[in-house]
Order: structure tokens, then sequence, then C-alpha cells
RNA sequence: AGGCACGUACGUCAAUGGUAGACGGCUUCCCUUACAAGGAAGAGGUUGGGGGUUCGAGUCCCUCCGUGCCUACCA
């Protein structure tokens, strides 16, 4: 091996030339083995600067390859389980910011479990998103200047599984540049025939057990797209439109007596209406019973104009005495309402608007064929000529659009399939009033939001007029009789007939989605699968899906495996733009997660995603930024260890046994470690992502870079080859190797390269339960606390230190001491321990303020032309500054201290005279409260001295 | 219309009822041999207003102001 030399680099090649990863990283000797020429030049070839993209590129393929993602490659029979279904993307979806953070929280989870020692499972998949497939699909014949109807049912099927071979599934590619650890070799898709035979199996289940019917019912009708939707896929949307106020010609016929002749309204009944065509419709006018405007009214008959058709008056609590004029018009064919009303009152249903929104031949011949717009305009035109338009007002209501297309829904009357949802929702209800599950988190407010959406629940409209998805396994006899089986083959078999149609509509594609826990695990057979893996442990996604398909995915787990489908539900925020507005493709406003990715690495967008946890983000650059340079931090914190890793390797050993030995820099980090590990483990088992990564960010940065190896660095830089050199060197690559583990779910890339890289990182530091894999960070194990470790001791001893060179940077800050000028410190520390801590560290101490000389003494013995301060414990530092102080200034700075002390004390003092806190706070409380006044009282009194030695 | 959240430093967000923090930005100094994507030291807050409960409130309750989200069959 040969290194090539410039200025400050000799690269040794860790990569052949295809850049694919040498063989030699993983088994051979180790990969930084540097002995240049000249020992001052030994740098290898780690660049200054992180570049994400070359980490990015190799470890994935490998990973995958070597199976780290399947739960087989956990060899510990009896590990205990961790699984998660993906919410399966859209087959005609790419990556957008939402995925990104869901499959991040996945994926912190699941190589965190993983490296706990679980069988992990996290199974990824598609889903074949029904309506906007299709579109998708028509939108391409559109090009070539056809229609679906132009190439039939059978051949446009075959056309959208072409274009999902060719073009589909892009999420999929995306997913690999995440870096998520998704368990390939299962991958699913709602449409493939195994989870179609699953579909087809609980729809036959449903419809013996009476809970999916046939039926006639007002549905939404989308009048573009030419589907039914249920009523979670219409969208409602304020609109600035028009309340139009109608007069309808009383018949008085025997009571004409009764209404005083002469004015003209008397002869009327008014009704206001936002859809005048719809009138056309009307079979009715309501009132409410107990509106004594129309007591007299009701029962008798109207002429509705235009028409001449006479319709009663009816009496219905629904209507509104407040609103408009207290009587509306009923129009059962089209509107959910008035389908109602109709029902109670048996009011015939005159079907007027057709499924293309157009006014039928029932409409009359003046309307028949004009689109429901125009119509209106006409109907309006009319009623003025006859006078019968009383008045226009402005009005703002909502209006129901399609959620894919934004096509005004036309509620029409319609033969649909419904799946009744009582019996399955008291299940969900059941579980949660009794199991408490699934657990929501965060559980307020979503636990309630999805109890109360459950108890109104209304049943579903589970056929849509499509193509492409699930067809209904039901076929129709000549005669039409109806036989739903799971195969064409049975159906005949139950009709005794091969003359039968199958019905030509499809499911739902939340229908499937909802048994996506199950069906994806080989249900209804008993499969190994279904029984380790299911319920599942946790399911990640944003709250707009609660209803949609949560709610239904534990509805349809409870009724056909008879358990929750996951223990946990964890509720994502959501990723907003700049200007807090929800990232849309309409608005143009979403942020490209494969451009975070190009511009600030891989690791970098991850871990700022993790951190936003379940709250709402506005989307900043400058967050990513400040985790690239982390990324950066924690590639140079890697370097100068690997720098200074000749005759070291990592060895966990050495930060467990024997540590009382070691210094006290030693002591505290390692305490400082396991504190750490700890927190981490609290935090992601209550999903607290945010507090995971600031409490790593914090502890590799400030902790491990900005301490630890400043203070190692005298021992590990040593020129000579000691054995006190080559423990320093490893206990510094073996914390290094901690910490990675730690970041790694977070940050898989620059972990597992960095890994890779460090000396002695092979298959001996892998897990108990992947002891026979090929080496990589992945299936090492995740660091564990281990108590006795903590050392609250060496932490405030380490305190100390870290005090008394902040106080003296700081004096020299302020002092205006330049950054290269040596300068001796004066100590004074009337306590024995802490005057040892301070001897026993005068090395470190001295290099990190820069200092000439530390004189460490019981009282402090510093020349009249000192800066001094105070510190807690009552130790004192001074820095003779003779010519340089001014005596004013540093009286001044003193005392500004002081009186900063003395408004602190004289709070705690206020505090500590209230009778009553000292009663009933906790003993720790006030005896907290007590030491601080004490430190004070020390620290004032120094500060008086102080300011005397200056007088 | 109802329901539910949220208002904390210039910006984005944290903080089991116990001395208000982080990151970015800003000021001053430093290219100190891991890192200028860095280091050191700073400035900046009566936690939207008002009231209450409590020894103690950013945190719990009430009210007002402001902002979001969800659900809904007012024609």
């Amino acid at each position: 091996m040969r290194f090539a030399t410039n200025r400050n680099c000799i690269s040794i090649r860790s990569y052949d030339g295809d850049g694919i990863l040498a063989p030699l990283l993983y088994n051979e000797a180790p990969l930084i083995k540097l002995k240049a020429e000249n020992e001052d030049q030994l740098i290898m070839d780690i660049p200054k600067t992180y570049d994400p993209k070359q980490a990015e590129q190799h470890h994935y393929a490998r990973w995958e390859q070597q199976g780290c993602f399947a739960p087989e490659i956990n060899q510990d029979a009896s590990a205990p389980v961790f699984s998660i279904v993906i919410p399966p993307p859209n087959v005609t979806g790419s990556l957008h910011m939402g995925h990104a953070l869901q499959h991040t929280m996945m994926d912190v989870l699941t190589r965190y479990k993983r490296m706990c020692g679980y069988r992990t499972l996290w199974l990824p998949g598609m889903d074949h998103a029904g309506i906007s497939t299709q579109l998708m699909v028509s939108r391409e014949l559109k090009k070539e200047g056809l229609t679906r109807h132009d190439l039939g049912r059978e051949k446009f099927v075959e056309r959208v599984w072409q274009w999902k071979s060719e073009s589909g599934g892009q999420i999929t590619k995306q997913m690999r540049r995440e870096g998520a650890s998704v368990d390939w070799s299962r991958e699913r898709f709602t449409m493939e025939d195994s989870l179609s035979r699953v579909v087809r199996e609980v729809f036959v289940r449903l419809y013996r057990d009476e809970l999916i019917y046939r039926g006639k019912r007002i549905v939404n009708w989308c009048p573009t797209d030419q589907t039914v939707l249920s009523d979670l896929e219409v969208q409602k949307d304020p609109q600035q439109g028009k309340l139009y106020y109608l007069r309808y010609p009383l018949e008085l016929r025997g009571r004409v007596r009764e209404i005083r002749a002469g004015k003209l309204d008397e002869h009327y009944i008014t009704v206001a209406t936002t859809r005048p065509e719809t009138m056309l419709g009307d079979t009715g006018v309501a009132v409410n019973p107990t509106d004594s405007r129309y007591l007299s009214l009701i029962g008798t008959t109207v002429e509705l104009p235009l028409t001449g058709r006479k319709i009663p008056i009816v009496a219905d609590e629904f209507v509104d005495p407040e609103f408009g004029t207290g009587a509306v018009k009923v129009t059962p064919a089209h509107d959910p309402n008035d389908y109602d009303i109709g029902v109670r009152h048996n009011l015939p249903r005159v079907v007027v608007i057709d499924q293309h929104a157009r006014m039928t031949e029932d409409a009359g011949a003046e309307f028949a064929g004009l689109d429901r717009y125009k119509a209106r305009a006409k109907v309006i035109e009319k009623f003025e000529e006859l006078g019968l338009l009383e008045k226009v007002i402005d009005y703002e209501f909502s209006i129901s659009k399609c959620e894919r297309c934004k096509t005004v829904i036309e509620p029409l009357i319609s033969t649909q399939w419904f799946c009744r949802m009582e019996p399955l929702r008291d299940l969900a209800l059941d579980l949660m009033a009794r199991e408490k599950k699934p657990r929501f988190v965060p559980e307020v407010p979503y636990e309630k939001v999805y109890t109360n959406w459950l108890e109104n629940l209304r049943d579903w409209t589970i056929s849509r007029q499509l193509w492409w998805g699930h067809q209904i396994p039901a076929w129709y006899t000549k005669d039409g009789e109806v036989i739903v089986a799971r195969t064409e083959e049975e159906a005949r078999e139950e009709a005794g007939t091969d003359d039968l149609t199958q019905d030509s509509d499809v499911l739902d594609t939340w229908f499937s989605s909802a048994l996506w826990p199950f069906s994806t695990l080989g249900w209804p057979e008993k499969t190994s699968d279904l029984k380790t893996f299911y319920p599942t442990s946790v399911l990640v996604t944003g709250r707009d899906i609660i209803f949609l398909w949560v709610s239904r995915m534990v509805m349809m787990g409870s009724k056909f495996v008879g358990r929750e489908p996951f223990a946990d539900v964890f509720i994502t925020g959501t990723i907003l733009d700049k200007h807090g507005q929800r990232m849309s493709k309409t608005k143009m406003n979403g942020v490209d997660p494969l451009e975070v990715f190009d511009k600030y690495g891989v690791d970098a967008t991850r871990i700022m995603l993790a951190s936003a946890g379940s709250t709402d983000v506005r989307w900043n650059d400058k967050q990513v930024e400040s985790y690239r340079n982390f990324a950066n931090k924690i590639w140079n914190a890697a370097r100068f260890c690997l720098l200074n890793s000749e005759d070291a390797a990592v060895d966990p050993g050495v930060l467990s046994t024997g540590v009382s030995e070691l210094a006290l820099h030693d002591r505290w980090i390692i305490s400082r470690l396991h504190k750490t590990a700890r927190d981490v483990h609290d935090a992601l088992a209550g999903y607290q992502f945010h507090e995971a990564v600031q409490t790593l960010y914090h502890f590799f940065w400030d902790d491990f870079c900005d301490w630890y190896i400043e203070l190692t660095k005298m021992d590990v830089t040593a020129d000579e080859t000691t054995t006190q050199r080559t423990a320093a060197r490893t206990r510094l690559l073996t914390v290094l190797e901690q910490a990675l583990r730690l970041l790694h779910p977070f940050m898989p890339y620059i972990t597992e390269e960095l890994w890779q890289r460090l000396p002695g990182a092979g298959e001996n530091l892998l897990h108990q339960a992947y002891k026979d894999a090929a080496p990589t960070i992945m299936l090492t194990a995740y660091p564990e606390c281990i108590a006795e470790l903590i050392n609250e001791g060496a932490e405030s001893e380490m305190q100390a230190v870290i005090d008394l060179i902040s106080r003296a940077r700081n004096i020299r800050s302020e002092m205006n001491i330049k950054p290269g000028e040596r300068i001796p410190v004066i100590v004074g520390a009337a306590d024995e321990r802490l005057r040892a801590v301070f001897a026993a560290n005068t090395d470190q101490i001295a290099r990190l303020v820069r200092a000439s000389h530390i004189s460490v003494g019981e009282r402090l013995d510093a020349p009249r032309a000192s800066a001094r301060a105070v510190l807690g414990g009552g130790a004192e530092i001074a820095i003779p500054l003779e010519g340089l102080i001014d005596f004013d200034q540093e009286r001044e700075r003193l005392r500004k201290e002081q009186d900063k002390l003395n408004s602190e004390a004289a709070k705690l003092e206020l505090q500590l005279a209230n009778p009553q806190f000292v009663e009933r706070a906790p003993v720790e409380k006030v005896n907290e409260l007590k030491e601080r006044l004490t430190d004070i009282g020390q620290r004032t009194a120094a500060l008086d001295q102080m300011l005397e030695a200056l007088s």
C-alpha cells in the first residue's frame, strides 16, 4: 500500500475504481494503518469536509444484499419482535416531505430496535391508488388521442400494469436513497394476486355476515371521474355564492277564503335555495311543525312553477325556522337532506340531473340536455319573467368537491355497495374502552378525535365506477339474482349456471388498505409471519388519514384476526412551507426531499426531520444546514481520532473495567455516555424523537468534541509510543465508536462510513443476535446504560474544572488579552477536594486557557493588579495583569457580578423566609434553595475580598 | 355552526407545577496542527392581554385578543 502525499493528505484506497467498497474493508487488515515516512504527515484519505454523497453511494446496496434488513438476520430464537408495516404510498407517487418525515421516524425506530436485538421487520409496499392511477394512465392515453373506452376494460387494465412496471413505484427507489431499512423481500402491492385473494375473502365473509349490502341511496357523485365517492373523499370548500328566494304559488282550493285577499305575498310560499336548478325536481316543500307562520299551510299543496307539478307542504323537524324563509324546497333525488325528508314523508323522487351533471328529460323539454349551471341561469331567468323571483342575496356557504379533481360533487341516487359500520365500529370502540388500544401518541388530541369520529360513523360506500382496482366479487344471473363468491367458479357452482355477469364496479382503494396489516403477512393462512409479526408494534402516519385508514384497519383487524393491528399509533406533525402553509402540488410550494438530500445530505435531512417530532414545523433550510454542520463535526471528530489511532483499536472493555483508575475526564465521559444512552432509550420509548436528537447532539458536540477530545488531546497526541498513549487512544476510539452507534438510527450513512474505518471494528463488535453477519454498525448493539458507570461525583468535579476554564476564558476575553498570549493563572480553593481536582488537572486547564503556569493554593494569593473571579464552592481565580489592568474598570466588573448575585440571593431569601413555602414545598426543593444561597454567600464574600484587594 | 389545538428571544422551535433553553441569526475576537460547515466570549425574554387556583404558573382554571386544524345535513 502506497500513500500519495500532498500537503496534509495521504490517501489509501478504500474504494476500488468503480466506487464499490473493496472487500478488504470488512475482514482484512485494519483500514487505517498508516505509517508515512514522516510521522508528522500522518493523515489518511479523510477529507476535511464531509461529502455525504460518497457515503450514500455504497452502504445501502451492501446492507440490502447481505440481508441486514430482513428479520431472518437475527439468530436469536427467543428475540423479542418489533414490526412496522409502511403506510403504502401510491404507486403513482413520488417522494415528498411527508414521506421523508414518516420514513425517517419509522427507520429510526426500526434501526434502533434492531440494534437492541429485536427480530425486526419493516414491511414495505405500495397502494394501487384506484382513481389516481386510472387518471394518470388515462392522461397518457389522451396524448395518443385515445380514451380508456377505446381500449376497453381488459386492455386498459393491462395498460395500467404496463405503466406500473415501467414508471410506477418511483418511490421505492427513493426510499433506498433515504436509507430506509425495509425488508424488500417482503414487498407487497395491494393489487397483487395474494392480496386480491384476501380482499375477496374479506368481502365474502362480510357479505355473509350481512355487513356488506347493495342498495339504492343518495351518494356523492363526481361528474368528471364518473364514480361515486365516500364522504371522506369529498372536500368542503367555502364559496362565495348566492341565495335565491323563489316564490311557489299556493294552491289554496277550499281554504282560499281563509286567506285575506289583496296581498300578493299571501298567495305564495317563498323558499330559499343555493341551487335553483334543482327546483325542477322538487316534490315537496317542508316547514318546521312548530312554525306558526306556516301552520295553516301544512297539508296544502303548491303548484311548482315551470313544471306545473302539484307538490305538498309537509312538516319536518329538520327545517330551521330561523334560516331563510323557514320554508325549504325538497328535492329528494338531488340532496342528501331532502332525500331523508323524502323518505320520511313518502315523497316521490324526480331525477332531473344525470351522471354528467346535465339536465334529464324529466327536467322538461326546455331544460333537457343543459349543463347544470346553464340550467340554473335559465331557471332564474324564467322565475324573473314570471315575477316569482323574490330576491337574490350574497351568501357564503361551503360546497362539496371531489378531493382529486375538484369538480363540484353532484348528489345522485344510485345503486351501490355499502359496508355497514355499526358492528365494526363497536369492535374498535370496545377495544379503546376496554384495553385502551391502540395507544395514540400524542394521546391528546388524537385519541379523542378518533373515538368521536367512530361514534358518529355512517355506512361506507365501498363501490367505485372505475376499472383499476379490485373488481367486486359479485355475479348476477339473468334473473338478477346476486351471488357473492370468492371466485367465478365458486359463483357458478352456487348459481348452477355459467351464465353470469360480474359486477363491473371495483372496491374503494381504502378497502384493501384497511386489510394491509394482515393481508401482507399472509392471512387468512396461519403463516409464521402472521404469528410472529401481528399485531405490529407501531403505526407511524399523518393525522389526515386517522379516519380514512387507521380506524378502518383497527376495525378490520379486530374483525378478522381478532386483535388490534398495531399497539401504538404515532402521529407525526406536518411539514409546512416557509409561510406556514401546507405544501401542495397545486400551490407549487413543496420542497423536494431529493433536492435537500443533494444539497445537505440524507443524514442531515433525516436527523432534522426526526427532531421535528410530532409538531408541525415550518420548513427552513437553515435547520438542515445546522445538522449538515453537525455531520461535518462528526466527520472531523472521527478524523481526529483516526489520525491518532496508531497502535490502538476499538475495545469496549476499556470503558467498563478498571474505570475507577482512570483520569477525571475519562470517568466523566463514560458517565456522560451512559446518561446519554439512558436518555435516548427513554426518549425513544415514548416516541420523543426531538428529545433523543437534542440529547445526542449535545453529547456529541459539547461533551465529546468540545471537552473530551480537548482534554484527552495531550495524551493522545503524545510523540512517544507509550502504553499510556495507546490506552488514551483506545478509550477515545471506543467512546467515538459508542457515540456512532448511538447516532446510527438517525444518521445511518455517516456512522457506517466512519465505523468501517475504525481500527478494531469488526465482527467482534456485532450484537450477539447477529454474530455471524458481516460487520456493520447497524448490527452492533445499541449502547445500554450501565447505572454503575454513571458517576455523579466525576460529573460535578468535571463541572468545576469546566467552570474554572470558562471563567478564565471570560476574563481573557473581557480584558482583551491576545489569544496567543500565555498568562499565569492563580487558583485559590479552601475546599480540599476541589483543590485536589484542580491540582490533578492543571495541565489540561493550562492548555485550554492558554496559561503559562497555574498555581493552586488554599487561598487566593495574587498581586493587586489582577483580574479576579469567583467559582462555585468558594473557589477563586485571579489573572495577574500588571500594567494592563484598569482598576476602576475591574472594580466595576466585580461589582456588577456582585449585584447580580445579590439580587438572586434576595429572591432566595424571600422565598425561604416564607413559612408556607418551607412547610409545603418538598424538602429537596427547600434544601436545593438553601444550598444555592450558601454558595452565593460564599461568592459574594469572595468578591468583597477581591474588591478590598483592589482598593 | 360546533369541536380541538396553538400564541415563549429577531426567526424556527424546546421546557413531568419548581432558578425560562436549543439551533440559526446578531456583536467582539481568533485561519490555535480534527473541523472557518470551526473555536472563544457576549447581547437578546415582566412566556399575546387581563383575572384566578397554588408556598410556587410558560405549564392548571376563567376571560378577551390573535392564528391554525378538524368535523358538520342549515336549504
